[in-house]
DNA sequence: GTACTTTTTGGAAGCGCTTCCATTCCTACG
DNA sequence: CGTAGGAATGGAAGCGCTTCCAAAAAGTAC
């Protein structure tokens, strides 16, 4: 169909050589490059994909790995921005993008990727303390850049954001504003970010030298978990519940109205990620803005150092969190 | 690093031809397979999809094209799940599957994806009634399925529902409930299913004898024109709204609540896709359940059955849908 | 045992490109 | 005017695999 780079060779009066060193950037005169490109132009042609990665040993196409249940994975926007990062950041970057979900076991994903070959190297989500697949990328020799990280890779490269930080400032914010009772409902245990939300929070308490005892119950990320928590919290006298996300928050102050309470005078509500619906809550909820598009775009620009650098040196990125307050904690601002 | 089909011919002590034969099941013999066999497990030997790909013509990877405004594709549920779908059945298939989602204009996405070469073919989710990008897909030979369909696409392969026949039915129930001012909010105009849903509604209502005159008001899929849509059907008097999807049914059920109306007593309310909230809304939503997962892997299934054959001959799927009655039409019916 | 099929195997030619190396062509300087 | 040195170019090898074709081996029927 297309034609090859022997036809274009042709067409152009140069030898197949120097066709490939004008595509790709070789030294070639003015002349012969004006006059190569003009046939490139012509002919439209298209360098096989194929034949290029064999010869060069590069394919131009980087793996994504979301490995999540299939319920949670885009019922939560999280993972849908982070892909639109990735994706926005390959596109300048002139790189294809796979994409892997978690369709199977991750052992058979693991392997579904490194048979794939092809893929200069991976972006891989790592929420989890432990997992296998983010293990086997990691020995595998393929770059690998991780979204999350677990504190014992020493040897990984990863983008993420300080929890413990944004998590303890959400705290002090809530000590600030004069509340005692701060309750907790925690992420999924086991997930890095869970963890570190909780570490967060405790140091944040400790400094203020609140108790804790029974105020941190466990929820999973998700909405329904929130309600629950809350009911508990609720019982247990809080007076203001910081969730491990937006989603939590937003099943909270369900539970919080169903006591007929008020938000914030009764209790103070806050949540993490800032996804859309949170300023559109009623009242907006105070949370902690953590860019995901941008996480997934420097995922992307790191991986492509990674790939690019012989050297293997692993790039860490903590990437910048916001607290932002809203009506959900310091009330009485009534919009009109 | 990984050893290639030389080696692993001179280990088992058989030419590279053999050993491609075992691999790609050519007709050998019992006992040189098994000893081929035990060698690749062995070695674990991982053949390399580049060569594979230029040698024979095939590369195992698809592309899935999803050319959605980035603040629209993951905050519908819908991509997400079709998405799922897909990649579930292409594991099954051991096809590997390339991601495009709308970061560009369609025809700088076209040109990505045709340059990429690489991919056996494609799906591309086709919801517009123009959309060059479809167009230039198809007018290429790379072997296309569309996910929903324009009527014009005489040749294409697609899959679908019939969106006419569905809102027929939704409207037609709400006309056997006893309803007469039925009104529509759409979706978004242009789309096909927007369009086509329109079609069904006038249908259902002009058998039924029924006016639509300034019965039906502008949305698109989302919450926030659901609302607004609603208001105005509520100032001219409906006491029944069909709404284009789920979302825009849930920003309806808002404005009725803020009236101090009772669905379905004074407003019945359908809409249409039952996600996964539609049966947790309060009173549970009457709606039309499409199967998006399943649209995804049918997709995925007509897309290997067209690279699979030579003959292009078009296949069309059209899948089926169900109509699901709850509260929000026939209350009275109170859960405990 | 022979002649003829049928199955299994190996040799070799590519697939379309990059890249190393040798050659040719300039330009500049002695 | 001759020549060294650098830039531009072409030739050719090779990336790892599939697949066609012919040769060899193994059956089959007489």
């Amino acid at each position: 169909m297309s034609p090859n780079i022997d036809e274009l060779a042709r067409l152009s009066g140069v030898s197949r050589a120097t066709v490939s060193r004008v595509i790709n950037g070789g030294s070639v005169s003015e002349k012969t490059r004006r006059r190569v490109e003009h046939m490139l132009a012509e002919t439209g042609y298209r360098p096989n994909l194929a034949a290029r990665t064999l010869a060069s040993g590069r394919s131009g196409v980087v793996g994504v790995v979301m490995h999540v249940d299939p319920h949670l994975l885009f019922r939560d926007p999280y993972f849908g921005q982070l892909l639109q990062g990735m994706s926005d950041e390959f596109v300048d970057l002139a790189a294809g993008m796979m994409l892997w979900l978690g369709n199977r076991t991750k052992e058979e994903t693991l392997d579904n990727i490194l048979s794939m070959g092809l893929v200069d190297g991976v972006i891989v989500t790592a929420h989890y303390r432990e997992d296998p697949l983010v293990d086997g990328l990691l020995a595998s020799n393929l770059p690998t850049v991780l979204v999350g990280h677990r504190r014992h890779d020493r040897t990984a490269s990863y983008v993420d954001v300080d929890h413990v930080h944004a998590a303890d400032s959400v705290t002090s914010h809530l000590v600030q504003i004069g509340r005692t009772r701060i309750g907790h409902i925690t992420g999924m245990r086991g997930t890095v970010a869970a963890e570190d939300r909780i570490t967060g929070y405790q140091r944040a308490m400790e400094r203020a030298g609140l108790p804790i005892d029974g105020l941190m119950v466990d929820g999973d990320f998700n909405e329904p978990s929130g309600t629950a928590g809350a009911q508990v919290l609720l019982d247990r006298g809080c007076d203001a519940i910081f969730c491990a996300n937006d989603a939590t928050a937003m099943g909270a102050l369900e539970a919080v109205r169903a006591r007929g309470l008020r938000v914030p005078d009764d209790v103070a509500l806050a949540g993490f990620d800032d996804l859309d619906f949170a300023a559109r809550l009623d009242p907006p909820l105070t949370t902690v803005r953590q860019g995901v598009r941008e996480q997934g775009a420097e995922a992307a620009r790191t991986l492509f150092q990674l790939i690019g650098d012989q050297d293997g040196t692993p790039r860490r990125v903590i990437l910048p969190t916001e607290l932002v307050i809203r009506q959900s904690t310091v009330g009485g601002v009534t919009r009109p």
